[in-house]
DNA sequence: AAAGAGTTTGACCAAATGGTCAGGAATACG
DNA sequence: CGTATTCCTGACCATTTGGTCAAACTCTTT
């Protein structure tokens, strides 16, 4: 609900006739309409950013940097209700979780800069900004879930047929982006 | 308001308010909440899609496809509200305007990709997909945007600051992946 | 100045919405 | 079996919200 209707778009009584259970019942597990949301926030967060964590510094540049980009993908096909969600968060100024952003996700994102930024250093891939370079995925991986109903406007696809052009897309948009 | 707060958020009150105008009196204008929707976006989508509108196919491929990465971004940066507002409006399923993203954005989009299917057939630039090229421009830039929050939390920057950063990235990114 | 069209507003309304509450049903426990 | 605890519900409430309306104000035209 919260994430095809936002917030102020979704109410007690759908969410709770979509759930099977009478209003009062649902508040009574959650204590708020709030605490909903942001209890389906925090419990998806972790599962949003497990791609970028595993991001092995151990591994060949060029290919934990191109699977990182398969697997959120695979993500934004998967989990498009979740990317949804957070994109109406964010959109809206990210009310209920700035302080994460500018905490962990900082943290985490900084960490993984600094990985890609000294891959770059040692010449195993081109000199690129990794911040931007981890925005640009986000984007255009993120995009096909957020703006599906416009990429399938587009692409007037058969189901999700087109996830395979778009795969095959970002991988040589990356490629070629990242060789040294 | 719109853009911030996404249509239910948003309320009549409230914009009359930020309009210096009595309710029943922007009702007077506008005969519905929807029909200042309605006006929005209708007014707004020409000037979102002019830069798609003016890609050349006499100029050279890869200048044309840059030069609409950077005007791109420039909306991003100068016009955030106009990229919320579409954004919103997508990914709640586009119920006021999947007519026109079927229609008029569909033939642009067809035209457009077709001019770049040309180059790439004449080996001026790499072949890549044209529509999901179109798509990771849309989603690279209007991320600058829509994500805007997001991008700040990470990033902490100074004003637009980081916006030369993208510009730079971007530039990178799509020369790489076009270069023949 | 009078008429008339266009503009503006305070007061009001019905519906929707988040949330409460007293009590009933089910279940666990001694 | 009795009782305490957890779970669940219908009825209700205060507020918000999109929208209406009659009346008043302003401005142009004759």
């Amino acid at each position: 609900m919260f994430s095809r209707h936002g917030f102020r778009g979704s109410t007690l009584d759908r969410i709770a006739e979509r759930a099977h259970l009478s209003k009062p019942n649902l508040l009574y597990y959650f204590g708020s309409k709030e605490a909903i949301h942001v209890a389906l926030l925090s419990e998806l967060l972790e599962a949003w950013l497990a791609p970028l964590r595993s991001l092995d510094p151990a591994g060949d540049p060029i290919e934990e940097i191109v699977g990182y980009v398969k697997r959120k993908l695979e993500m934004a096909r998967g989990l498009p209700r979740e990317s949804r969600l957070f994109a109406n968060e964010i959109i809206q100024g990210a009310p209920q979780i700035l302080d994460i952003l500018e905490g962990p996700l900082k943290d985490l994102v900084d960490e993984k800069a600094e990985l890609i930024r000294r891959w770059a250093e040692e010449g195993r891939i081109a000199a690129v900004d990794p911040h931007h370079l981890i925005f640009s995925i986000w984007a255009t991986t993120q995009h096909y879930a957020d703006f599906d109903v416009q990429v399938r406007a587009v692409l007037d696809p058969d189901g999700d047929t087109h996830f395979g052009g778009a795969e095959r897309f970002l991988d040589h948009l990356y490629r070629n982006a990242l060789a040294p």
